[in-house]
DNA sequence: TTCCCGCATGTGAGCGCTCACAGTCGCGGC
DNA sequence: GCCGCGACTGTGAGCGCTCACATGCGGGAA
C-alpha cells in the first residue's frame, strides 16, 4: 500500500490549482477554522487576525468551494423553477422576476423546462431538480394537469407554485386573476355596451377559467346577460380563427380576450373584415405585452406585477426553506386595467 | 476528546434520512464500491450481484448525492446561461434550446439575468455562475460591451457566446444575420423595388450591424442605390418612431426592418397615416416571432431556428469542459425567409 | 500439479469544507 | 499567588462519494 506520506497525492507544485481554505491558513500562519470564522463573520477572531486572514484571501484569490459546503451544510443555497413554456411572456417575466429575487437574496436559479404537461411530467421534472441538489422549487404551470401534480411531491421538498395549486397544500403566489376579468368587463360595460363577450383560454388552464368566472361575476353584477362562452387557446392563430364566429353573429360590440395574443388574432380577423375597432367593437386584452401598445389599434388591457409575483414566491419558498415546514397561504397580487385606444364607448343604436 | 465509537454521530434510527451509498451496499451485502460500480454500469459486476444491489436501490429510494459526486469528481454536471433579457423571444428562444439540449445530455442549467449591459456586469454574473460550480457558461449577449468582457474572462472557464465574440478567443454560435438580412433585401429587390430602406437596431448589438450589412452587399450587389440608415431600439415603439421619418420621405416603398417588434410599430405607424401595406409599402421584418402571422397585414420576416442555436453550443460547450482546452470556431446556423402577406410586387410608375 | 492472469470485489484515503469540541492565554477576584 | 472565566484559536471527524489500489478466486497453460 502507497504509504500516507509516500508522496504527495497530487502534484501541488502551486500547479493553478485554485486555491483552497488549507492554503490560505497556511499562508496567513492560521488554523483553517480561523479562515472559516473570518468567512462568516465571526465574532471570535481577532482584528488583526482577520485581517492577515482577508490578505491571504485576496493574495491568492480563494472562493470558497460551494459544492464543499453544500456537503457539509446540506444546503446548496440553489432553487429550481419548473415552467412549461418559458418563451410565452407571462412565465418569462415570472422567471426573470424570480431570478433576481434570488440573486439579491443570494441564491442560484436552476430552470426545468416541461415538454408536455402532465402529472408525471411536473413530478419529473421537480424530481429531476431535486436530484440536482436545489433546496426549493417553484412550479409556474398553472394548469390543472400540473396542479394535481404538486399533491403528489414528496412532502419533504419545499415548493411554492405560481397562479395555481390545490387548496391547503402548497403556498401559492397568484395575480387575481378574477378582479383583472372582472375589471375589463366593467370598462366595457361602463361605456356601455351590453353585450360583452368573452374569448377565454384552454379548460385546463386555471387562470382561463378563473378570468371567465371574474367576467361572469361582473356581468352579473351589472344584470347584463352573459353571450355564449368561447374559447382560444392563448395563440394568436386561435384568436383569429375565434373571430370569425363573432363575425357571424350579430350585435356584437365588445369584446373581452383573455390575453392580448388572441385580442391580436382577433383585432387582424375583425380588420380583414372590414370590420372597425374601436368603432364598431371595442376589444380588451390580458397581460400587457410590451408590444400591445403597438397593435392596430393600441390594446387596452389588464397589467399583471410579474416581478412581484416573483419576490413574494421567493419569500415564501425561503420562509419554507428556512423554517423546514410546508404551510399553506395564497398571495395575491393586484392587477391594472390599462386603458388604450381598442375600447370606445357603445353607439347608440 | 468524543471517542471514536462513543456514540453515533447522528440519530441514524431510520429516521427518514434519505439513504445513502451503504445503506444500499450494506442492504446488498456488497461494499460501497460495489454499489458505485453499479451505478455507473461497469462491466466488471456479476450479474447476480447487480441485480441485488439495483433491488437495494430500489428499496431504499437511493439517490446518488450530486454534490458529493460533485465534491470528488469536480464535475457538477451543471452549466450557467448568462443573458440580458429573457423576456425578449429571441433570447429567451435560445434559453430554452439549450435547456432541451442540457436534460437531454444529462446536465442542468443555471441561469443569470444581466441587469446592465457593460463589461463588468458580464464579467461579474460569469463569475457568479462560477462560484456556484457551473462546469461552463453559455453568454447571450450580443452587444459590444459584452463581447468585449469575453476577453477578460479568467481562461480556465469553458465559455461559449451566441451570436457575438471576439474573433479567435472563444467559441461562437451564431444564425447568419449576414446572409438573412440579404435575402430579405433581394426579396423586396426581387419584386421590383428600387429603394429599400432599412430600420436598423441599436448600434451595439452586433446582430443589428451584420443586418445593415447584409442588406448593404444585396444592396451593392443588384446595383441599386442605398437610402440612408434609420435607427430604432428593437421595441415597436421606436418602429413607430422611426415610421415618422419615413413617412416624410417621397417614393418610399419598401422597408426592411431589423426585427418584427419594430415592424409592427412601423405598420402601425403606417397604418395611421392611411398608408397601405403592402400596397403602397412593403414592410420585411426579422425574427419571426409568433405573433408575426398575426400582424395586419401578416408579416414577411426572416426566421431564426433558436432550438438549433442551442444544441449547438451545447456541443461546443461539452466539447471544450470534456477536453479542457478552450478551442475557437465558429458555427453558423442559416436562417430562413417567410413570405407573407406585408410585401407585394412594386407599382409600375 | 503449479503458476499466472484476469475478473470480481473490497479497502482506505481524500475531495474542501463545517461542526463540535478542546485547548491556550491573559486578566480580575479571592 | 492561584483559580476561573472569557476571548480567541486549534484539532479532528465526517458530509457521501470516487479513485487508486489491494485482495481473493477460479481456470487454462506449462
Amino acid at each position: 500500500m502507497r504509504g500516507p506520506l509516500a508522496r504527495p497525492r497530487r502534484l501541488k507544485g502551486r500547479g493553478q490549482r485554485p486555491a483552497v481554505m488549507t492554503d490560505v491558513a497556511k499562508l496567513a500562519g492560521v488554523s483553517h477554522q480561523t479562515v472559516s470564522r473570518v468567512l462568516h463573520d465571526s465574532p471570535h477572531v481577532r482584528r488583526g487576525t482577520r485581517e492577515r486572514v482577508l490578505k491571504a484571501i485576496r493574495q491568492l484569490d480563494y472562493r470558497p468551494n460551494p459544492v464543499a459546503q453544500a456537503l457539509v451544510t446540506g444546503r446548496s443555497r440553489s432553487l429550481g423553477v419548473v415552467s412549461f413554456d418559458t418563451t410565452l411572456y407571462g412565465p418569462a417575466s415570472t422567471l426573470l422576476g424570480i431570478e433576481e429575487a434570488a440573486h439579491d437574496r443570494g441564491y442560484a436559479v436552476s430552470i426545468a423546462s416541461l415538454r408536455s404537461l402532465n402529472r408525471e411530467s411536473v413530478v419529473s421534472a421537480v424530481q429531476r431538480l431535486r436530484d440536482q441538489g436545489v433546496d426549493g422549487v417553484v412550479v409556474i404551470a398553472p394548469q390543472r394537469a400540473a396542479v394535481d401534480a404538486l399533491l403528489h411531491l414528496p412532502p419533504e421538498v419545499p415548493v411554492v407554485a405560481v397562479e395555481a395549486g390545490p387548496d391547503n397544500s402548497v403556498p401559492v403566489v397568484a395575480v387575481d386573476q378574477h378582479a383583472g376579468a372582472a375589471a375589463a368587463t366593467r370598462h366595457l360595460l361602463e361605456l356601455g355596451h351590453r353585450h360583452i363577450w368573452h374569448i377565454a383560454g384552454p379548460q385546463d388552464w386555471l387562470e382561463a377559467e378563473q378570468r371567465i368566472e371574474g367576467w361572469r361575476s361582473a356581468l352579473r353584477a351589472a344584470g347584463a346577460a352573459e353571450p355564449p362562452l368561447l374559447r382560444g387557446d392563448w395563440s394568436a392563430r386561435s384568436g383569429y380563427d375565434v373571430g370569425e364566429h363573432l363575425l357571424a353573429e350579430a350585435g356584437v360590440t365588445a369584446v373581452f380576450v383573455a390575453n392580448d395574443q388572441m385580442a391580436l388574432g382577433l383585432l387582424r380577423r375583425l380588420h380583414e373584415a372590414g370590420r372597425e375597432t374601436p368603432g364598431e367593437i371595442s376589444v380588451v386584452g390580458f397581460d400587457d405585452i410590451p408590444e400591445a401598445a403597438y397593435f392596430t389599434p393600441p390594446l387596452t388591457t389588464v397589467r399583471q406585477d410579474f416581478a412581484e409575483v416573483g419576490r413574494r414566491c421567493l419569500h415564501l419558498l425561503l420562509g419554507q426553506i428556512e423554517s423546514r415546514v410546508r404551510s399553506w397561504s395564497r398571495v395575491v397580487v393586484a392587477p391594472e386595467l390599462v386603458v388604450r385606444r381598442s375600447t370606445t364607448a357603445a353607439r347608440d343604436r
